[in-house]
DNA sequence: TCCATACATACGCGAAGACGCATATGATCC
DNA sequence: GGATCATATGCGTCTTCGCGTATGTATGGA
């Protein structure tokens, strides 16, 4: 992945937002990601579909949902990137953590690896 | 800094290209960018602007030059994530700096200590 | 004082891109 | 199979933004 394309995609608020919550909690569905960012659904949707063209985030369909995280083939650096991004800690990316916590409904799933939810 | 402002500024070639040869070089003055991007002096100096304005670089006149270099004042984090963009060793970034290596007429300069011309 | 060099900026245009809204697709449950 | 939930996408619009061209401003030299 070239600097550039990578950049292209944090430089928007939305994607950005959406990329620091994957990288926190491991993976999330649309709905979730819908109710934490407080964003309308086709919104989030079609910024997921830029991230997952770029091969920023890797998807997957379980049941009605579709599961979002980071690419299994995103580059070190990349993801060095975005944890660092993620430890600077703007009070942006901590909202949207806490309305994702408040938020009722959320959909089961086993427990993974890098969900760092339970951390 | 807001991440979100950073990766506006990354997220366009020319600015990211400007960026990662500043942070390489230490200092340069617009007539070295403009040689080594191969862009005209107007679009070099209009994104020295913007990197200026959103407090990414500082400027400095010295007789007929102004010399940019990163910003005193940019966060660690910011810096970590332009040095981890430039080790990630892109193709672009090495040849514009070949390109001001083979520059000729560069104006004179004191040594400075961030300079790695001489590293 | 006139000119050359180095850099900055104003202006208008065109392309890219983000958005809202409506709608299509896919899965589950009864 | 119909209803419903979850998600994706098509379309038209509007804004943002990058660019080329021309011109303005500062410095230094003859």
């Amino acid at each position: 992945m070239e600097p550039i394309e990578l950049y292209k995609h944090l430089g928007e608020e939305t994607r950005l937002r959406i990329l620091m919550l994957v990288a926190a909690e491991g993976e999330l569905c649309v709905c979730e990601l819908t109710a934490a960012l407080a964003e309308s659904q086709p919104k989030v949707s079609r910024h997921l579909a830029l991230l997952r063209a770029a091969e920023l985030l890797d998807d997957e369909r379980r049941g009605k949902w579709v599961f979002y995280r980071l690419a299994s083939g995103l580059d070190d650096w990349a993801r060095s990137v975005l944890a660092a991004t993620l430890e600077s800690a703007s009070n942006t990316f901590a909202h949207d953590r806490q309305r994702l916590a408040r938020m009722g409904a959320r959909p089961e799933r086993a427990r993974l690896c890098s969900n760092t939810r339970f951390g």
